[in-house]
This record gives C-alpha cells, sequence and structure tokens, in this order.
DNA sequence: CAGGTATTTAGATAAATTTCTAAATACTTG
DNA sequence: CAAGTATTTAGAAATTTATCTAAATACCTG
C-alpha cells in the first residue's frame, strides 16, 4: 500500500497504542482487544487498517490470528521525516553555532 | 499542543506537502495556496491544523503571513518512530546477521 | 458432525474531516 | 479615509472515519 495510507493509519491513537503492543513480539487478534475497551469488530477494523499500511502482518495459526509489527515500514516514514527536518538524509551531521 | 495533533496533522498529504514546501524557508499564506488547486480558505484550514500541532508558525509583516516550519516536532515525532523500531532509543547500533 | 472459540464482515450510525462560498478582518497606500 | 490586497472565519455540504450490533467464517475438538 502507499505511503499516504501509513501515515493515516499512524494517525489514530487506537492503532498507535496497538504498535506499541506489538513492540516486543506478536500477539492475537484477541489478546490485542483484551488491551482496549471496544468490541473485537473494531479491534478487528484498526488491525486491517495497520495490515493494509503494512505496518503488520499476520500469520494464521489453528483459529488464532497472531499479528507482528513490520519495522521496516517505520523506516520508510523516518527517512520522510528526514528529509522534512533536515534535507538530504545523508546529510552530515549538523553542528549546533 | 499534543502529540496525537502533530500525527493527525501528518496524515494529510496537502500537508505534507506543505511542509515541504516550507522545508528550505519561509512563504506567505498566498504563496503556500497557489502550489495547490484549492481555494484559499481551505489553505487557510490546513495552515492552522499543522500551526496547532506546532509544525509551522506564522510571523505576521505588513499584510501578509509568512509560514515557517519548526522542526523541533519532527524529531519528536523521529523519537517516537525510533521508540516503536527499536525499542530504546539509546540502544546499540543494530548488527545485521 | 456438533458445539465452541476466535476473528472478520456487513450494515447502520454518529462524529470528524475536508472542501466550498460568502463574508469578515486586517493591514497598506494613495 | 477609501479602495485594494491578503488572509481568516463562518456556515453548509459531501465524504470519510470510528464505532456498534448482529451475522458470517474459520478452525478445532470431543
Amino acid at each position: 500500500m502507499a505511503f499516504a495510507d501509513t501515515f493515516k493509519a499512524l494517525s489514530d491513537p487506537v492503532r498507535r497504542e496497538i504498535l506499541m503492543l506489538l513492540r516486543h513480539g506478536r500477539m492475537s487478534a484477541g489478546e490485542i482487544g483484551s488491551h482496549f475497551d471496544m468490541t473485537g469488530a473494531t479491534v478487528s477494523y484498526h488491525l486491517n487498517i495497520l495490515k493494509k499500511a503494512e505496518l503488520i502482518y499476520e500469520e494464521k495459526e489453528k483459529n488464532y490470528v497472531f499479528y507482528s509489527m513490520n519495522a521496516s515500514v517505520v523506516e520508510e516514514i523516518m527517512l520522510w521525516l528526514s528529509e522534512l527536518r533536515g534535507g538530504d538524509k545523508h546529510e552530515e551531521q549538523k553542528i549546533d553555532q
């Protein structure tokens, strides 16, 4: 999916919290949901947005779906922000003063 | 304004493009608007969102309003993304393999 | 296969977002 | 001060987003 979808996906606090939950490893849809005060259907909706943005991926096992973070897309966003902040990403370290 | 507003502000393509325009220096509201196919009122709406997110600031001069980027808030977002990607921001450089 | 658990899909609704037009501000300059 | 230029504000409309309930899938296990 497109770059723009990644930003859109990151714009919601629930989705950012989901990513934070996945920081240290995969988690089933149900376990992710148990961290929020909303229905499983709504959590599934958010997971789908993160998945389409390729910020997470899923692995089906038994009757569970496990989700994991995809760090490489996070890198892309950081790259865009680097460009914004300082111009070229290969720029020399900027010395203050 | 809050951190969450920054992500929200970055989620719109028009606003990201405005930031890119401001990368190399300030620009008046009118000049920013001339880069888009939308009314000045709509551009003003987007500028306001960026301003509330503290991604830009304004300087009024004569009957112009000049906008500039605020790089420090971009840094904050990058920090959040670093945490997401790798855990602690002071983590050692990760060696592949 | 029947019943149970986990998750997603569909459809509806409320709220938020983006955009426009028209009007209002604000400042400048003759 | 009057007229002009630049920008913002207000109000309305269209679209998108986030959420719920209910139903559908999917898979597992006795």
